[in-house]
DNA sequence: ATACCAATTGAAAATCGTTTTCAATTAGAA
DNA sequence: TTCTAATTGAAAACGATTTTCAATTGGTAT
């Protein structure tokens, strides 16, 4: 499964005349690996474990290609502004973050389309899009006491 | 009307041992004549014009007492993750930004609700809150050829 | 297998936004 | 007017991100 995603991905950064590099492999392999939303310096700190020699910079590059080819999803918490996270649905979603271990659930399907027409309508703005994300706690910290610190 | 906002935000800020000064005055100034959301550096040029001995640590710190006092809103935007705006409505509400001219346009009654309780039904998750923007082009700049380019 | 070229890499420096430090100034209560 | 705590601007510190550049490497063509 892993290796599958991953020549799939492959095939898709070639067609976009960018190359499979170990570094890379290494990133999505972090990014796959994880259910949370992480920080450039999170997946940096992660992939050194198997990789040491890699850059932060390396890092960077490689996150801005997968967003480009909307391969990883970034996402704005309201603290932090910068975090990445697996595309799992392929269409139109948003994320619930917990505020807690940084767990993301995705959601399909919210129902806005009627207000943004009807703010249209009203408006006479054209909306090109919407930003939304849910924060809260998950079930788990929750349970445990839900006093966490932030994760990093 | 502008003064008298302004005395009463003067009263609201030495209630809160804050004194109010002719920067923070400036600064208020600047952002209540100002329908877009602004960021720390906008801010700053424009009062600079006013106040040029004005230190852009003063704009900070001032915007900084003004959000905890929510006599301002911070607006988290996909490209921009801070800026500054005057608090329009009192209670719960999002915004609808122009990416040519950044207008904003103040949004009451997102339908979340329901979602929000069905997501917590089904996940457990317990929602603390949500970040909602819309964006798109107002129909003013639509009119002029909407082809304008994004303002600092 | 080999050669080749464009893409990629890491280190260091540059840049940007933001915060901290500090000594001098000022608002506003007494 | 006096006094004190709050405020100010400059400079330095800081952290995140980007740029520059010479050296390396992936993958196609041979």
């Amino acid at each position: 499964m892993k290796t599958d995603a991953l020549t799939g991905i492959a095939g898709i950064l070639r067609k976009n005349t960018y190359k499979m590099t170990p570094q890379r492999r290494a990133v999505l392999e972090v990014i796959t690996g994880s259910h949370d939303h992480l920080t450039p310096q999170a997946i940096y700190r992660r992939v050194q474990k198997k990789y040491p020699a890699i850059g932060l910079v390396t890092i960077y590059r490689t996150l801005e290609i997968l967003a480009d080819l909307n391969l990883v999803c970034r996402v704005h918490a309201e603290d932090n502004c910068r975090s990445y996270l697996m595309r799992r649905p392929n269409g139109h979603h948003h994320h619930m973050v917990c505020k807690s271990c940084g767990e993301v659930i995705d959601i399909t399907g919210c129902n806005l389309d009627e207000l943004e027409q009807r703010l249209s309508r009203e408006t006479g703005f054209k909306i090109d899009g919407h930003l939304l994300e849910f924060n809260g706690h998950c079930r788990a910290c929750l349970d445990r006491g839900e006093n966490d610190n932030e994760q990093r």
